[in-house]
DNA sequence: ACAAAAGTGTTTGGCGTACACCCATGA
DNA sequence: TCATGGGTGTACGCCAAACACTTTTGT
């Protein structure tokens, strides 16, 4: 929240906020958009408040759109937290200190807040971090040098990978994350990224084909050390189709 | 909550309840715990507020309790419902002349609540519907045979249980809801009932007991029309261990 | 004896895994 | 020409799916 603007407390849910994980591709990376405190050596999850009039999910599309430039996202609510001491005293008073709020006004901001979680996968190129005001501190960070977080937003940020990491096996992901056209080698390194893990080249190519949502197109990446790799698309059509069903059945 | 008894709202977090999906299994049939509106005739979701002094998870715990005297069960939060509209002024009024609150006062009833779904898996034969004063109706309901329900319970319920039928696939689940000792035929019901399909005999034996969380007792069924089955237990130790590492780990 | 449910084994196909060779390109 | 990364194919093993016969028990 900007310094200055005092939001009214009327307005909104009370108690209540929107945490986004947004993340990123880019540089063989994950990455994530995190807002630097003005009051504070730390960093925290781009967030905000539910105005009384809006969906939950409105709110977290307007954090979007705020942060990111874009509409249209994929984004998932993924989990609430709620622990009692999640709002550190602390926290709250150097808040107030900061927006110099008095302290008998700032009952608002020492309530404990019950936040609920969204991730998004948006694409690293198309989304441009946006700034509240100008002395506003916005960046992609890597997921695995994420600085100290605000409150338990650590907890929330790992919350959203394992909840990525485990929606990974149950639809395809990398429409979201990549630009429309794109290698499978990088869309293995994001697979490999988000799992942590190394893949064969050759399985992986197998696999993700057999799921019938890739186009390959009549095109080679250009500019590019060695042999130059083939581009592919998303047939977005059959990607709706497979995101509707899901992938591993199971039983 | 109960005729007369009026909540001081000033110590619940304001605009927030929980609402609880308790599953049952008897009769071969997947039962879920329903409570009736007094003042309509429609069925509710067993739930609650949050106290402010209280985690969300806690709170959640707490309503089990109360509704069906069990502590240590299996609990799991799976979704946040906070849609504008998902009070309408219909039900907050008619809870408000219900409890013969003036409507000044019915400021907390008419505000939008956020609610938080939990969804609890229990054993049946241990979970004793417990009514909060005795005219109220609690009652075990099979899953097909769902009244109409108050508010969005109804989408409440349906994503409950499609995330419990994803989790399936990600954990041993039987666990929760068969007592200690049970058959395999059984167990295959329970799956059956839940995905809502028809599943193999042999295929599933094999299935399950591969995944290594099953013991074998000495002791067949008795009382029981043809041929007696096999009782069998979880292995505690093990089963523990697959929560854990989940199963199907996909890529 | 018969019906209904339980126990058991085999075959087949597909998918996951492991692995090796050739090709294109920039340095 | 060499190093690096991209593209392709094959063999093996396991798991899932499909499927039939025997056993037990109550009526």
């Amino acid at each position: 929240m900007p310094k200055g603007i005092i939001l009214n407390s009327e307005n909104y849910q009370p108690g209540l906020s929107i945490d986004c994980v947004i993340f990123g591709f880019h540089d063989n990376q994950l990455k994530v958009l995190l807002i630097k405190t003005p009051y504070d050596n730390k960093w925290s999850l781009p967030g905000g408040f539910v105005p009384l009039d809006q969906d939950i999910d409105t709110a977290a599309v307007t954090v979007l759109k705020e942060r990111t430039g874009m509409k249209g996202i994929f984004l998932r609510q993924f989990a609430t937290f709620g622990k009692v001491k999640r709002n550190d005293e602390h926290f709250g008073n150097a808040v107030l200190e900061y927006l110099q709020i008095p302290k008998e006004q700032g009952k608002w901001f020492r309530q404990r807040f019950v936040t609920i979680g969204y991730y998004a996968l948006v694409d690293f190129l198309k989304a441009i971090p946006q700034k509240e005001h100008s002395q506003e501190i916005i960046e992609w960070i890597d997921h695995k040098e994420v600085p100290e977080l605000i409150l338990d937003h650590a907890l929330i940020l790992d919350k959203a990978l394992n909840t990525l990491r485990i929606e990974l096996n149950l639809m395809p992901i990398g429409y979201n994350l990549l630009p429309e056209k794109f290698t499978i080698p990088e869309l293995q390194k994001l697979y490999e990224t988000i799992l942590d893990t190394k893949l064969d080249r050759r399985n992986f190519l197998r696999k993700i084909t057999n799921i019938g949502i890739l186009t390959k197109l009549d095109e080679k990446k250009n500019n590019v050390a060695h042999k130059a790799p083939n581009l592919y698309s998303f047939d977005k059509d059959k990607y709706e189709e497979v995101l509707k069903n899901g992938l591993n059945q199971g039983w």
